[in-house]
DNA sequence: TATGAATGAGTCTTCATTCAT
DNA sequence: GATGAATGAAGACTCATTCAT
């Protein structure tokens, strides 16, 4: 007979018996981890939530800092991953209402990716081996950056935006958006309000700030 | 015979016994969030770290959030005043080396305030608690923006900045600040990178990416 | 100047300054006991309504069961005070009518005391320090019984009762009231409707269940 | 190996393991019932009295107060239990010694659950729990009234006894019965001693009080 | 490998009592 | 006598981890 827990997980391409429930396990763990911070979750939910038994987790996981990191990764890498689709290319519509739409695609992400980094900020143990986990994988912070770096630079190169250090462009571009992100979580603004915020941003810093003339 | 704790705090000015250990408390667990995060302070640790007894606390504050948000209130009053100090006064030296003065400052807040946010994230109900203290105080997160918006406003006026909306151009230079912080605290990037950052940004900001022409 | 606690105990005939804080502090306790279990209340609670400090309480008593036995004292003293007035004389209206009167009385003492008595209940030090000092008092459990055994006895010597033991009357009365303040404080049958039953059990009490023949 | 209560439980039929820890806490919590107070019983106590950790009861009860309820609604089961076993029949005997009997019997139950019901009244939530348990159990106060009117109604029907509202003859041998409980129970009086009131009491009743004229 | 009951250190909180002022 | 801050033992409850089956 079928574990519990198989119905949940049947038919998934080119299971290893041996890393089904392994797999299983952290799915459980990143679902609970979009709805609740990492301090928040313990074993013995994950457990029912999965529709396991208590101790399951030990055979396939070192220790819950183990299994939650590895939900950890995996949803930090599904929230990248959705940042990088249906992004503009570079030279079509106005430059400016692309890097709009970076900044608005960026800022999905970063509501989404800040209370998990919130969490993980209040666990040094799991802080620190998750910053060791994504050196290892290919994506760090700049897999957020270099998107929009590269987008930067081609539009350069086309003659659509002018001379000036993309790395900090970036900077301009994803600092704003976490400073929304951050207003949203903690301070309690509403989207449309927040993203409405941002054409400004973008204009002031395609025109710059100094005195003209 | 003095209380075990006296020696700690003999000599303060204008002591009020009756607060004296109040303070004491509040002193403790403030010294005690400078080290980790709030989720992982005992009470039982504010008392040894205070040098009384477990129930000490429970005379002075209705519960642990009570201290801790007393002295959360208070590590956020210092780390803001230290901010406001010694900032660069309108029409002096340039306005790039001035905003870069503030972006450094704003980093030194950034920093400091940085894990002390996160860990508030992590306790809900300690974050609604402080959100409504800061409201009833004279210092919301516009309290970090109204300095450097004021010194904007103060520039635009003497010519020495264009025109654009203030707001736009705070958070473009408080976003990256943000953000830097963000890469130091976690990315572990050392503060002479970071800083050494800044200026490029400034002067991106000033000059505006637009293509010239 | 006169302690805070002084406007509420000024005026009182005869008093020792020296035993007018311990009486006030028994006032207090009293007070709180209608309010709430004895197992309920605590010191700080006692001294915070007598709006007196905390440790007042050991200058005028060994320790917390020695003011709420005398607190209890007086409460019960009161009760059976109560109890005592306006019953009805022998020879007076009916005697059906005059056991009803005798039976609502004691109901009112009842659901007076026995809260009292159930908190007593959960404390046996103090249940046994209280049942010592109403063998020094002048009343104990007989003091409830005696008027109406006397009552009693008065009817049977006028011809208006039958002949019977007048102890055993007497428990037939106060035996179904206690039930009945049972029914009532735990069963959670509304006053009326356990009022109501009381004449069936008297007219009954009366008449005797045996056959007649 | 079996765990350190096992040898409490061993050789108990039917056990089914995942349960029997579970019986082995209500046990335990029930003998305590029997020697102290409701209020005074701690978790650790019923812990170390079942040989087993300080946690467990979390693992098999959701709280303190969901184990004591079921300790509670045992007892009172089993003490009901005992109640109704050899109780004499309609017709036999004489009246006066059947009711006497059932009177004694009562008193049987009176004195065990009397100090339960005190400790419960003490505890406001736990009484509000079991009384709701009562009603979802087969008996309620009713269970112990019903045998006795049952016999009343037989008698009666039987014509050995008279004609009056059968409640009310009940609550008239019930209620002397709680009286004589108390008395014994918070008054010291020695058992033989209170049970030798009894057939008086049944007498009095029988004959009823009322002048004969 | 899976189970899930058992563990026990650790958390916050309460409160009668003491004692220096 | 009065004060009230300090004490610290004790309470209920949580949870990551272990281990016999």
């Amino acid at each position: 007979m079928s574990p519990r827990w198989a119905k949940a997980t049947r038919g998934r391409a080119g299971d290893d018996p041996a890393t089904a429930l392994r797999q299983h396990l952290i799915d459980t763990a990143e679902k609970l981890l979009t709805e609740k911070q990492v301090g928040a979750i313990t074993t013995r939910e994950i457990a029912r939530a999965a529709g396991v038994s208590d101790g399951v987790l030990y055979n396939h996981f070192a220790d819950k800092h183990d299994l939650i990191l590895a939900a950890l990764v995996r949803r930090y890498a599904e929230v990248l991953g959705r940042f990088d689709t249906d992004l503009p290319q570079p030279g079509t519509a106005t430059v400016e209402s692309n890097l709009v739409r970076y900044a608005e695609a960026a800022l999905d992400l970063v509501t989404q990716a800040l209370p998990m980094a919130a969490g993980l900020m209040s666990e040094p143990v799991l802080l620190h081996r998750f910053m060791a986990e994504l050196h290892r994988e290919p994506f760090g912070p700049q897999r957020l950056r270099q998107p929009l770096a590269d987008y930067i630079a081609a539009e350069q190169r086309l003659g659509r935006l002018g001379d000036f250090p993309a790395e900090a462009a970036v900077t301009l571009i994803l600092g704003p958006v976490i400073m929304l992100g951050f207003t949203e979580l903690v301070g309690g603004a509403r989207r449309p309000a927040v993203v409405a915020s941002i054409p400004d941003i973008v204009r002031t810093l395609l025109q710059g700030i100094a005195a003209t003339g």
